[in-house]
RNA sequence: GGGCGUUUAGCUCAGUUGGUUAGAGCGCUUCCUUCACACGGAAGAGGUCGCAGGUUCGAGUCCUGCAACGCCCA
């Protein structure tokens, strides 16, 4: 045995050697090949933020994912991991502009498009490879050769292709919507970018005459917070039955301030009755609400804009216009009193939405976006769509995918999220109004009367016909509606006959791609006064397409869409189902007819301890480096792939620590136990098994030379083989982990090392088979583990290499060079050996008793020194008890700690003896005058009582009739044995008390 | 408002189709630095499975209701 002290391990010195060595032997690499689909495994990485900086989700995340590569890699399959980067469009463009404020107190519009558009690209090539070496560090075995961003030349060729495929199908629109607009950055926000604070402010009370006094009536009063907003007004509202004002409905009002004239209408849904006047002024354009209510009535109420995108009255304010928000609202509030129009003013606290990115109220704002409709279309223009392949629009297409099983969920009940989600359909709004992203690629002219016309008509401009005839993808609305005119000479120009023909035309143009075709059109229709919408697209529509674009999509000759694409599975956080797992499908679905992915399996948010979500706010983020710092990379993941079961939520305690570097960072004791298991393993094998390798390598060994505990071993490490081909199989990583934690720990280093240590001491070819059988498990023990621990597992096997090149216990083959590439071990269910594994069962019983016993009376010698080992004890077994005792006495007594062991079925119990009782044996430790009576006597009283009550309940559900006949036969049999075996043991317990009287 | 999840030992969590005595890690108590490991070993204590009903021969597990907490969507 080596008698150098071992030291702790220590990742940092081999994390960096390893996974250099890795990325040396092209073993991430993957290259499409002959294996059979069956033989091939990919994944996309979730692109993270290209800005951002990895957290401890992405750390769970990732883990997982190369948890699952690299099985399948070592399981011989052609294994992709694709990575890359999100290039996260206001995230990333608030990112840059607030550091170009900070440092150059220079807004965006100082700058201009291309100069800002080219300040993130240079802060991406700054900072953009931060996260794939955050990735690295963690180990994780992408195939970096293949790295994309979504605003690269490929990636932008996919969005392009995708976009004018929409388009030319009819499935793209524009249309007004209300969006959360931000008057700072002067964009669209999603709702979950606005966040509401209390706000004191006041309810005026206005007001409204009507146009005609009727009913007795001569107007009616609105109450208000925002009384600029009055110049945006389209109707009053009040409730259909509401006494007091139904009988106006259909008549006007003169709207004050202005000249408009704007009908009183009845709305059951926005009106409260008992709310303030029971009067509504209904401002469609600057108000959600008001803007459903607008959409309620038939025909729809207009809806006027009154805002500009930076905040002031625009030129539908009248008098106002040009004025900033707050100064509009004190004059309309001036001038309201001065016409003796104001009722009264109250105090008010309201719940105003702020920008998440700016910290600026939020307006209401109604305006231009682009969408792609998700809903059904009528039959025959679906029938017309042959990528919708059947199906009645965008959203079923993907619905019926996971209906009919093409794409699973892991946990299964993510389906309904999913399918909620899709369900309702709505159209998918895909325009921002920003200058990081995808531009999008539509070209606009608007015709006006009469400078447009047909040919022969004054103002038909020939040359703009001649660029339009003939292109693809054009369309032509008539002026505020979409409606789209399919382009050829004939239907073009009957579109404008009739009584449309005097209305303005606008013409949309779509161009594929950057390619030599489409620029030469772009200058033509750019010569012709054609202008490119300013906005660009919605990140999640180019992260949609990333399994495609990643893969050399819309090139469908790519050799690695055709080989790796649908991938395998997709692992990301329910949060993003809808946002992104829907739409991949959708698009996967569209663009090939093959789902993106067949399994999506879904991981718990990560919390801290209270059940708070970690953010920078809170300063409970805990920066998975740190981790690696403070205990490994190994740690990190072995810990969060256990913490991975099918629950939503992971809980971590966060707790600042020092680093040995002197940096006061956020860590959490959790990552102890994956820091303590990797030292275990490392120390058994760096310490134990390896030392003890004997070079000469024997012949294979024979099955004669197995003993007990080898025979034994084996069958547990079959059983741990098959635990964890279960597990992952199922995306189980808890189980998967903790299959691996038992068998290495309880079972391995607990009995097995522990039984075969004499056999070492003693030499000779009992020694060699030991030796050998620990390396055989251990070698099986890293290969298995080596997913979870990449870096511990391939440092001990490096080691395991230069001892034991050679290995096996049937046959000695060489072993791989390489852990990361190795062979995964296959489920081998006829190694299990149930008896055997029984009956070590029965000498672990016998065992832990006589340590039991140790310890107590070590406890009855106070202040002298604990004894090590126990004189005698004397078991009196059943017959296979005996008859192992009889052969493995040896070490029976060096585990449990005694001197003399003796055992007999019918053995006799020595005087002044501690005593327990167990199914298969007896088991007694005579301690003369150490045995504490009271205490002794105390114990046995409490386990007949334990023993007696639930022979008691055997009993009860034996003289059950119902229980005798109904309860299958193997449970009623059971139930017979145990009774029958716990009133043995309550009648040998009482035996004992008695004897101690 | 709708949906989902959670509630089991002091803490964090397992418990897969209902079936003996509900498990693990940490923490705790006692003992041990014995030649892989104190990031360790041995032994032990600790739970009427959120509450109330129901189904069943039998419920931590299935059903209904309630409560608390959390997340997602509106």
């Amino acid at each position: 045995m080596s008698d150098t002290p071992s030291k702790a391990y220590s990742p940092r010195e081999l994390e960096a050697r390893i996974y250099r060595k890795w990325l040396d032997s092209g073993a991430f690499h993957a290259t499409p090949d002959e294996r059979p689909p069956d033989q091939r495994f990919s994944m996309v990485i979730p692109p993270p933020n290209v800005t951002g900086a990895l957290h401890l989700g992405h750390a769970l995340n990732n883990t997982l994912q190369d948890i699952l590569i690299r099985r399948s890699r070592m399981a011989g399959k052609n294994t992709l991991w694709m990575p890359g980067t999100d290039h996260a469009g206001i995230a990333t463009q608030a990112t840059v502009e607030k550091d170009i404020q900070k440092t150059e107190k220079k807004t965006r519009h100082d700058l201009g498009r291309d100069e800002l558009v080219r300040r993130i690209w240079e802060w991406k090539e700054k900072y953009g490879n931060r996260i794939i070496e955050q990735l690295q560090l963690m180990g994780c075995s992408c195939d970096w050769e293949r790295t994309r961003f979504t605003l690269d030349e490929q990636c932008a060729k996919a969005v392009r292709q995708f976009f004018f495929d929409l388009f030319k199908a009819g499935l793209i629109y524009r249309g007004k919507r209300l969006v959360n607009w931000d008057t700072q950055l002067q964009t669209a926000v999603a709702d979950n970018e606005v966040y509401h604070e209390n706000v004191k402010g006041h309810l005026w009370h206005i007001r409204y005459p009507l146009t005609q006094p009727a009913e007795g009536v001569t107007h009616l009063i609105v109450a208000t917070t925002r009384p600029e907003t009055m110049l945006g007004d389209t109707a009053v509202a009040v409730h259909p039955d509401d006494e007091r004002f139904a009988k106006l409905i259909g008549r006007t009002i003169k709207l004050p301030l202005t000249n408009r004239e704007i009908p009183i209408v009845g709305d059951g849904l926005l009106v409260k009755r008992e709310f303030g006047t029971g009067c509504v002024k209904v401002t469609p354009a600057h108000d959600p609400n008001d803007y459903q209510c607008a959409l309620r009535q038939d025909p729809a109420l207009p809806m006027i804009n009154v805002l500009t995108p930076d905040g002031r009255m625009n030129e539908n304010g009248g008098a106002y216009t040009g004025m900033k928000l707050e100064d509009a609202r004190k004059k309309v509030v001036a001038d309201l009193e001065a016409a003796g129009l104001l009722e009264k003013v109250e105090d008010y606290e309201t719940q105003v939405g702020h920008s998440d990115r700016s910290k600026v109220a939020i307006q209401p704002y109604l305006s231009d976006q682009w969408f792609v409709k998700m809903g059904d279309l009528p039959p025959e223009e679906a029938a017309k769509i042959p990528a919708l392949r059947g199906a009645p629009g965008l959203a079923q297409l993907a619905i019926n995918a996971v209906n009919d099983g093409r794409v699973r969920f892991f946990p299964a009940r993510y389906v309904q999220t999913y399918i909620d989600w899709l369900s309702e359909k709505r159209d998918w709004c895909i325009s921002r109004q920003l200058w990081w992203g995808h531009r999008i690629p539509v070209w606009h002219k608007r015709f006006d009367e009469p400078t447009f016309g047909k040919p022969g008509r004054p103002g038909w401009n020939e040359a703009d016909g001649a660029r339009l005839a003939g292109l693809d993808g054009v369309v032509l609305t008539r002026t505020g509606r979409w409606q789209p005119i399919p382009w050829d000479d004939q239907t073009l120009f009957h579109g404008i006959e009739g009584d449309d023909a005097e209305q303005a035309i606008e013409a949309f143009i779509c161009l594929p791609n950057a390619d030599a075709v489409s620029e030469k059109v772009r200058l033509e229709i750019e010569a012709a006064g054609f202008q490119q919408d300013p906005d660009v697209l919605d990140t999640w529509f180019s992260s949609a397409l990333w399994p495609l674009s990643t893969l050399g999509w819309p090139n469908g000759d790519d050799p690695a869409l055709q080989f790796y694409y649908p991938t395998t599975a997709l692992s990301t956080a329910r949060e993003i189902i809808t946002l992104w797992v829907a739409r991949m499908v959708m698009s996967g679905l569209f663009n090939t007819g093959h789902v993106p992915f067949r399994d999506v399996v879904i991981h718990a948010v990560i919390q801290d301890g209270q059940g708070r979500k970690m953010s920078k706010s809170l300063g409970n983020g805990v920066d998975p480096v740190d981790i690696i710092d403070a205990y490994g990379a190994d740690a990190l993941r072995y810990t969060l792939a256990e913490l991975a079961t099918e629950t939503q939520d992971i809980r971590i305690p966060v707790k600042p620590m020092k680093l040995p570097d002197g940096r006061q960072v956020n860590t959490s004791e959790r990552f102890e136990k994956g820091r303590n298991f990797c030292n275990k393993l490392w120390q058994v094998a760096t310490g134990l098994v390896i030392p003890n390798i004997d070079k000469s390598m024997p012949q294979p060994i024979a099955p004669a030379d197995l003993r007990l505990e080898d025979r034994w071993i084996l069958s547990r490490l079959a059983a741990c083989i098959d635990g964890v081909n279960t597990a992952l199989d199922q995306y189980r990583f808890s189980d998967y982990v903790q299959t691996l934690y038992q068998f290495m720990w309880n079972d391995y280093c607990d009995w097995y090392v522990e039984m075969v240590k004499p056999r070492l001491r003693e030499g000779g070819t009992t020694a060699v088979v030991a030796t050998r059988m620990l390396v055989w498990c251990l070698d099986h023990l890293v290969r298995l583990l080596h997913p979870v621990a990449p870096f511990v597992t391939e440092g001990i096997w490096e080691q395991l290499a230069t001892a034991a090149p050679r290995r096996g216990v049937g046959a000695v083959l060489a072993a791989e060079p390489m852990l990361a590439t190795a062979a995964w071990p296959a489920r081998c269910p006829a190694e299990r050996d149930e008896p055997v594994e029984a009956d070590m069962e029965i000498l672990k019983a016998v065992i832990r008793t006589i340590r039991d016993i140790r310890t107590r009376v070590n406890a009855l010698r106070p202040g002298q020194p604990a004894l090590r080992t126990l004189p005698k004890a004397v078991v009196r077994g059943s017959a296979r008890c005996c008859e192992l005792l009889e052969k493995q006495a040896a070490f029976v007594k060096l585990l449990a700690g005694c001197d003399d062991l003796q055992f007999g079925p019918e053995i006799a119990k020595p005087a002044g003896s501690m005593t327990h009782v167990h199914e298969s044996a007896q088991v007694f430790v005579p301690v003369g005058d150490l045995v504490d009576l009271a205490a002794e006597r105390k114990r046995l009283e409490g386990e007949l009582a334990e023993k007696q009550s639930a022979g008691q309940r055997e009993a009860d559900r034996l003289s059950n009739e119902a229980f005798v006949s109904r309860a299958a036969a193997d449970v009623v049999e059971k139930a017979r044995a145990r009774a029958a075996e716990l009133q043995t043991q309550v009648d040998l317990l009482r035996q004992h008390l008695t004897d101690l009287n």
